[in-house]
DNA sequence: TATGGACCTTCCAGTCACTGGAAGGTCAAG
DNA sequence: CTTGACCTTCCAGTGACTGGAAGGTCCATA
């Protein structure tokens, strides 16, 4: 199938499907024409990025994976590993922005949010 | 001053402080042998712009700040508008961690993550 | 006075993961 | 035979820096 079809069925955009392949995520056949061809394993694999893209892989931790899933011999315990950090700095993240969101929504509270230019959420930034 | 006692004051590095000069954030004075020279209001913008970057504002909207700081005849309406705006994307970034990290904790702990290949991650990754 | 090292300058390139657009080739329908 | 949808490659831009090269300046010490 063109890569229009495999973008429908992958739920990837075209252009992504390519630049996966400019950084040798997958490589397709190509048709006479020139055309890339893909085949079923091809959109599983993009779906597999695709799902993992949104899980919060990033495109390397995506080809680490991607190798896993294709080396029948892997022990789930290296996949354990990359998901299991991941998950760490997720939780880093969370905190991090819960921390800011509320230095933040204090700061709003404070503010009355009216015509005259005092202002703390300004005096807080400029002396914080 | 010379940069590096600005950068020292501001916890800026020297090269995002340049950086910042290059995109039109601050204009130092220039000394007779070509270095730049921060003064005491620099410093305190510097500062400024260092505190809502990592409140996480993005540099266009430490702009905006930075200009309400500096128009004495603001409205602190204004002010308190970009910043509700961005808790409420920090709140929407914060939901869709905590999804993701759900989804990859589920993962996590179905996974035996020991020597042999059979991986709940993997078979999640290329269905889901 | 020389020299070493810390500091400063500019400019270019790279990061990450795409995304947009131009210029042009291919294919199927009408 | 033309139209329009699709495909190709290549180049450039995004955001917010960061790294490094090549070279100028300043100050303290030998």
């Amino acid at each position: 199938m063109n890569i229009g079809e495999a973008s429908g069925r992958s739920g990837l955009p075209a252009k992504t499907i390519r630049y996966y392949e400019d950084i040798g995520l997958i490589r397709p056949d190509r048709s006479d024409n020139g055309y890339r061809d893909y085949g079923a394993d091809d959109v599983h694999k993009l779906r597999f990025l695709h799902r993992s893209r949104s899980l919060g892989f990033s495109v390397d931790e995506c080809r680490q994976l991607l190798a896993l899933y294709e080396d029948k011999s892997r022990a789930s315990a290296d996949v354990k590993e990359i998901a299991s950090t991941k998950l760490t700095e997720i939780d880093r993240k969370i905190r991090e922005l819960t921390e800011l969101r509320q230095t933040l929504e204090h700061l709003v509270h404070a503010c009355h949010g009216n015509e005259r230019p005092d202002c703390p959420i300004l005096e807080e930034l400029s002396e914080g």
